[in-house]
DNA sequence: GATGAATGAGAATTCATTCAT
DNA sequence: CATGAATGAATTCTCATTCAT
């Protein structure tokens, strides 16, 4: 069985996220990530160019996956607010649920230049893309506002996320993530500010773990 | 480690921003900080532990500098918006008059993974706090939501803010940054939600540079 | 290792020759002669032992080649002196008709280890003998001095015949190498003493380009 | 004592000559030759850009300091005849004497295609120009031909003395180098052509083991 | 305190070669 | 015979850090 198979690229994929996550970018050595997959160093590199693109591409590749993943989901919800809960959901779950992948995602891919310059174009900006059009289809609908920036709604929804998810990687991951989902889409409907009373409140209870975490 | 020349580890701090800022963390070398700073290799060692802890250290001191600063002239407002509006704008203004700070927070720092490890707890706990005061404080005065998480609320702004930035940041800081500060206040404050009718606009155009580069 | 397709054989010989002229013997990869050859990289090791044996190999089978045909055209001629003329009008011929060759030989040939510890006798050797032959003849004629070794003899004839063609080579090809037959015999047969006026001058003329490089 | 001393990096540059010649340029490491000039590995690099680099200050230094002490030797002679014997036996007899440096020059520097390509200019120009000297010299006084390219008698003289090294490094550095220094100068004054009957045969006689090696 | 020459650990990467198909 | 995916040995070179002066 000589064939150079989608299975082994999958296999080196797999390795280096645990790999990454459990070692650190710079600490894992590419050898260790062959090792892991049952192949020799050298054949990481007929699939990756290097060490940066092996993480690059767990990016990459594990990002497409997940937005089309996500798309689905979203676009079963019709109402904007509906598929806004359900994107933050699936985000916060869906690190909750892989550590590796949120270690690899939140910590030591950023500790690539070529991410970190934005160098990496394509997962990010499709991520951002499918936020965009939930943002886009509750303007249309006239469930969100209008009068600002789209883009900067789309970067808002992004942080807020990002920031949590990094908190509670940093923090240990010892908090349920996903409790938080609640809170986060009503703060990011309905802002901070007391402004409006908000009725519903079911689904609000936070984490009191992560509460604290948060502090 | 602190006795010594002050002077000296001023100029090597300043070096380090412009040196890592216009190399990245990772291609600059100590002994081109040390020249810039006009100083030998070795002087660096008398007064930084390492070359991260010199990236660690400018971010600290930095900080301390910035959190002072910013919290005198947010607790110069009394209300609670103009508070965070203080702060969006300081925040904002800030990194857009410093780029080469700006390109050292948010894209070398992360490349430490001490600091992504949140090794670092001084800085971003202080600004965080400061923050987290401002938030406390809204409540007390009734302005800002009481029934959902402090902390989440502390994390969705700096999580806001620290996405516009970085945005900013990789897209080439081309845009005018501040003119954000407009409708990034008003998001956080009434949400994305279209419930409330906000009346007050002013202030709310933004650039068209930044709004490009957001999409 | 003989038998296979004789056809793919040459072949690959014929991409070495090309492939080794254009990168040098280090910087060719086998598996660009195999393209080059329109085969798969392992086929060449159907044929040749390993990369080494393939630049050796070029030099061994050209070589043969080329004592034979010289030593038949060498042989045409009875007069030593005109045996001697007709030899180095060959081989600088021989080498600017072919410039991969040339690089092949005269370059890359010497970055093999084995070549330059003469663990290469064939070729070489039936070289020199050729040469050797010449001498013989001339001395049993009593055209070509006797009180001198005629090894050593050879030697310089073979020396000179290479510096030349080297010469040529480092410098870029640029002139015509065969216009240096008429001056190179008469210089081996007469020396560089001016002992003997020699008369016949027909044939001394010297590209200029040549003069040039060789200053 | 940690001053960068001209003593460190002779040092590096005679190792250098010890294990290329015992090794081999390309079997010899790096570390080695640090080794043995009692250095850390790192510290080679401080005096030498990498491995090559180290090769080619091998020649170029030495040949420096060769050059000027042939060409005060040759000076002292002013008979031109005198020159050339005088040059080819400093020759013969400097390699003979050094046969580590001999192995270095004929064998391993072949090796570096940055020599093959005449990357390097200095060092052998310097002693072409030498032999170029001395030849300018016998055509002003008429002792060697006018009516022959200086250069290409430059390149004869040079291609004989390197062939005639090269076969005595090859064949094992066995038999008496300088011994050849009569003949080849009888050679390249009178020519292989027996037009003249040469008088003086003094010196002519050559080492047994040199003739045999050479046929 | 300051210097800067010396250190030396450490791992990514290449590519000739093999061998299962 | 031919293939070409997989192998894995093997070493340069960098540069943060040290420490004798």
């Amino acid at each position: 069985m000589r064939s150079k198979t989608p299975d082994k690229r999958l296999r080196i994929l797999d390795s280096a996220v645990r790999v990454f996550a459990r070692e650190g970018f710079f600490k894992a050595k590419v050898s260790q990530i062959a090792e892991d997959a049952g192949l020799a160093p050298g054949t990481v590199y007929l699939y990756f160019k290097n060490k940066e693109d092996l993480l690059i591409s767990v990016f990459e590749e594990r990002m497409e996956e997940i937005v089309s993943r996500f798309r689905a989901a979203v676009m079963e919800h019709h109402d904007p607010k509906s598929r806004l809960e359900c994107l933050v959901r699936m985000h916060l779950s869906g690190f909750q649920s892989d550590p590796d992948l949120a270690a690899c995602f939140q910590v030591e891919l950023r500790q690539s230049s070529r991410f970190m310059r934005r160098g990496v174009k394509g997962g990010l900006q499709q991520y951002l893309g499918l936020i965009r059009e939930i943002v886009e289809s509750g303007r249309r609908e006239g469930v969100f506002r209008k009068e600002v920036s789209a883009g900067l709604v789309t970067h808002l929804i992004f942080g807020a996320l990002d920031e949590v998810v990094s908190t509670w990687v940093m923090s240990g991951m010892k908090y349920n993530l996903v409790s938080l989902t609640g809170q986060l889409v009503d703060l990011l409907t309905n802002g901070i500010g007391s402004g409006v009373s908000v009725i519903a409140k079911q689904g609000l209870e936070v984490d009191r773990e992560a509460d604290r975490a948060l502090s």
